[in-house]
DNA sequence: CGATGTCATGACACCGATGTCATAATGATT
DNA sequence: AATCATTATGACATCGGTGTCATGACATCG
């Protein structure tokens, strides 16, 4: 590989006016900066990142680590990566600064948090970014507090700056909607209770029924699934038997996410019920091949991992800057995304049109 | 942040014994061991990546080009992103051989792979592995060749190293198992035509039925579909219909991908139709998400992408060791994954127990 | 007992950039 | 014309490690 030195003497100058070529940061003569350009051009020459590093002690660097890449089969619930979103998003904001992103995984278990933090004090990373495949809570080792961080999609009990879904709003905004549509029996089939979603939902749905004035009945919220997907469809036929045979069933049944929804999807159509027109189902995710792939595409909320992921990297790179950091997390709205699988009672006809 | 120097005065030895310490390549005293990792740890000491770099021109390096952490939108066809396995895969190899990965992001556009390996080559990477995001043809600029380069779930006109799976096997023995099974009726909605994926599984599909010795039957092979998604929907019912009123019509579809198989559970269902007990439906992917979740289970192919991107991985690291290259693609066979999707006419009541 | 080998350690140069300072030439100012 | 500012360039030190070589202290061996 070329070296700066190698192409001074191509164009017959120094090494520092190479350099200044390169930099743009004294004036050169134009004749001279085309000697060097051109020098430059024909060996191919790159700067060592490594040398520049040297100097200037600023690597651009920003480690992410994520347990997105790995960590599939402990978890059923998570066999897909819609979590890397959120990479996108932070990808884009350190193209447009400049920065290098280095990733690394934890190849499903925490334990090599460790190990990866030092391989990026090595390489002198200015900060980290830890993306969570869902949101959860987590402990982070002592030694990730010598580097600023920040956590996407996950919060831990020391109040490190994290970026989190507006999970309560989400649910909120939909049951507002569908409560707009026409629908007062709303059913909600929650997540386990492992899921901190499953909560912050539940309240989003808690709230938007008691700012309607519709007393809440809890035989429209089964008690919640087991953690353990194999026996999930068995809950799910259970709950969704009990919710058909109420009194007053409900038009809509929530899922807890689009996951859910598609085991619904197949259930109910093995009872013989068609989706809307017998009952409405909404999701939450917008795990799009799911909610646009499904016939009739579904009603969900939107997680907004793109939005996290700039967040949290705007975020990173401030506290790079400066050492400021917020005290609270911040919370990313999702959008409401109206498809068919909902009957709309004022619009019914307009519904034919969109799939 | 501490340098050797730093460690060396604490411990009150010469720098050069730290580094031997640090890296045990020559003998060092017990004592003044003790003393040495004393100081490094109590200064927190981690060495810097670009000085060692700088002597050794050795960077452990490697880059990763990746179109899917980006790329959404454009192409309706490909909002899951499963070639992230292949990510997974790659990573899993690299940790193993304390090689860095740096992932960058065309961010939906190949014109920024110049771009992008211009920062790998100051990044003085040893290799790179581009990544698609489907089974595709692609064409590298010509700045890609200074560097060892594997592409994986992708070719192009060169013969550059490339790691793929083999559609046409994967297609065979799905079809294989299903004639084992005791279907002879077998119809083929295949990917659009401008998928690489689309011809290999249909050869596939050709071979198996030609060494079953049953005659092909173009009617149970409907035109490829259109490649923009909103039509598909259409086209796909009519394909359907089609296919269930030819006078003999088939047992079971083989669907292009899970993706359209989930489409066509919709549509069936909407017809009135049981799956597998009127048809049966067969995928290919293995999308775990959707195989796994459908009701029932979809049986399919496994499109081995852990497999591709260890391989991938271990064929750059070949590379990077010896200049050496293969010449012929590296072909990755994917599982058939049997699921209840499909009646097996020999083994009816078993499969009622695998849900 | 002297020659040889091993162990333990340090001095110093070097990797490839860039910051600092020096120098020379040119042009502008008084 | 003398002074000063600006432009254009180079010499050299430096960043933080590691390779090379040298050195002294022991141990081993014929």
């Amino acid at each position: 590989m070329a070296t700066i030195y190698d192409v001074a003497k191509a164009a017959g100058v120094s090494a520092k006016t190479v350099s200044r070529v390169l930099n743009q940061d004294a004036p050169v003569g134009r004749e001279t900066r085309e000697k060097v350009e051109q020098a430059i051009h024909a060996l191919g020459y790159v700067p060592s990142n490594a040398a520049r590093m040297m100097r200037s002690n600023r690597s651009g660097i920003v480690g992410l680590i994520t347990g997105a890449i790995s960590q599939t089969s402990d978890n059923p619930e998570l066999t897909g990566l819609p979590d890397l979103f959120i990479v996108q998003g932070i990808q884009q904001v350190m193209a447009a600064q400049k920065k290098t992103l280095m990733i690394a995984d934890t190849a499903g278990s925490a334990d090599n948090i460790p190990h990866l933090l030092e391989t990026f004090r090595q390489h002198r990373a200015e900060g980290i970014i830890y993306v969570a495949d869902y949101h959860k809570q987590i402990e982070l080792p002592d030694t990730a507090k010598s580097l600023p961080i920040v956590l996407a999609n996950c919060f831990d009990a020391r109040a490190t700056p994290a970026v989190l879904p507006d999970d309560k709003l989400g649910q909120k905004r939909l049951v507002e909607r569908l409560i707009k549509a026409g629908h007062h029996r709303i059913a909600l089939l929650r997540l386990p209770e492992t899921f901190v979603a499953s909560d912050l939902r539940f309240q989003g749905y808690c709230d938007a029924m008691s700012e309607a004035s519709i007393p809440f009945d809890p035989a429209l919220v089964p008690s919640t699934l087991q953690d353990d997907d194999p026996r999930q469809l068995g809950q799910l036929t259970e709950a969704l038997k009990h919710l058909l045979n109420l009194d007053q069933p409900p038009t809509v049944i929530c899922c807890g996410n689009d996951k859910m929804a598609l085991r619904v999807y197949g259930i109910l159509r093995s009872m013989g019920l068609n989706i809307p027109e017998d009952i409405s189902i909404a999701g939450y995710d917008n795990y799009t091949l799911i909610a646009e792939t499904l016939y009739p595409a579904l009603t969900t909320v939107e997680l907004p991992y793109r939005d996290m992921g700039r967040q949290a990297a705007e975020l990173i790179l401030d506290m790079i800057k400066q050492a400021d950091h917020p005290n609270e997390p911040a919370l990313m709205q999702g959008d409401v995304y109206w498809r068919s699988s909902v009957t709309d009672f004022f619009t019914t006809n307009v519904k034919m049109f969109q799939q």
